[in-house]
DNA sequence: TAACTTTATTATGTCATACATAATACTAAA
DNA sequence: TTTAGTATTATGTATGACATAATAAAGTTA
């Protein structure tokens, strides 16, 4: 790591004057709800033109550290860690194998929420659940007509854990899920058949235990695993 | 949804040049590598100034859809998810519910990926991870000591799943959990004790089945595990 | 005094212009 | 053909100006 030249820093005056600002927030520990000096003002303090100020608190904004508003200035606010996320996680612009990977994190996920869900399922939920798969259709025959069920019923898992970042996380894969399905990305298992039901994950999420239904939710998603491992290939 | 009045654009000027630009891209299917119009031109095409089309731009090359290089224009660029996600990912910022909420991913995660470990793990990866446990300490005395231990050995298991978008998923939380694990935002366990351990993971990687993992490792996980439970009151 | 309306202020949003800088393309010399 | 130097060009930065909207202040009315 021994290193000759000193490192000059490649940074663009927008990047110091980012760093510095977010340092200031650290520094000051200032709290949601508080406010920053005005454009001008960090403009002459920091020794830059208002431009740089500008272009800086505009990423700050993008990262949802604060918000601006006429007259008012910039405040902190609480970040919505995903929020900015959803316009990257545009399926057209992501690479093929991202896309794969991504599908595989959701995999891990619901196999893994198993306790989670045990922890914070109520009979409301039960319920709920209950009423999504009443009316849905025994064969695996009509895979298009399927889908909005199984939105309905994997969502509604994920919020049962109560983890708000984690279901926000679910909404922003949501469209790459789905773009994932639809395309051509994967090759088309032949003879998929089904597994272990919604119904028997619910009956499973209400008397049996975690560990029963990981088994039972990776037995249920064992279609998307064979898809995975059919196009490994890939990579 | 019936809207009387037709939804005026709160929209700044800025929001809409971003919003074609992103329509250029998919539009045009442009490819890595691809460049877009020059700043001017753009500014002309749009009908705003240069002004209004660097923010846009800029926005662009912070969610990782371009990169600008002088003279060159703007590229489009393999966008990087995660990576500018990193910086407002600071725990200083984070409410402690979110900050719980990303430890309860975490956990949710190395007890799902169990499938993609089996899949992907190979001779030398567990030469490596035996490699990293052998001077681990036995007793859990030393917890800071053992810090470093953790982080090699889970750190490890995400690197195998060849998952990239995981792993980087993962390099972003690391700061997080450090976080949570140091901070005060959970009641230590009284009587903390050691569950299934890293070597007997590697025993079960070796020759077991992803289902005996999953469980080994939502037991040597039990502690945090248990934190949650303990903690659960603060929401 | 309290509630409402109008006016003034202020900080951000947008625009225009100019120059600096660095990366590229071009040209000339060996 | 390779290299070195030069010119070009698009982004980076700076400055000044005005528009706009949100707030604060002042004024009005009951």
């Amino acid at each position: 790591m021994k290193e000759v030249f000193k490192s000059i820093d490649t940074q663009s005056l927008v990047d110091k004057v980012e760093d510095s600002l977010i340092n200031l927030l650290h520094e000051r520990k200032l709290k949601v709800g508080d406010s920053i000096p005005k454009e001008l003002e960090l403009a002459s303090a920091l020794g830059v033109s208002r431009t740089v100020v500008r272009e800086a608190l505009m990423r700050l904004r993008m990262m949802g550290l604060i918000d601006t508003r006429k007259k008012k200035g910039a405040v902190i606010t609480s970040p919505d860690i995903f929020g900015n996320l959803a316009k990257s996680l545009n399926p057209y612009i992501l690479s093929d194998d991202t896309l794969k990977e991504i599908f595989e994190i959701r995999l891990v996920l619901e196999v893994g929420m198993a306790d989670l869900l045990f922890s914070h399922v109520t009979d409301g939920d039960i319920k709920e659940l209950k009423e999504i798969v009443k009316n849905e259709p025994l064969s695996a025959k009509h895979r298009m007509f399927e889908a909005s069920y199984e939105i309905a019923f994997h969502g509604k898992l994920y919020q049962i854990t109560k983890n708000e970042t984690l279901k926000k996380f679910q909404g922003l894969l949501l469209p790459i899920f789905d773009f994932v399905e639809k395309s051509s990305i994967f090759k088309p298992i032949p003879g998929t058949q089904k597994f272990t039901s919604h119904k028997q994950l619910i009956t499973i999420l209400e008397k049996g235990t975690p560990e029963e239904f990981r088994n039972g939710m990776r037995n249920h998603l064992e279609n998307h695993f064979a898809r995975l491992r059919l196009n490994k290939g890939g990579k």
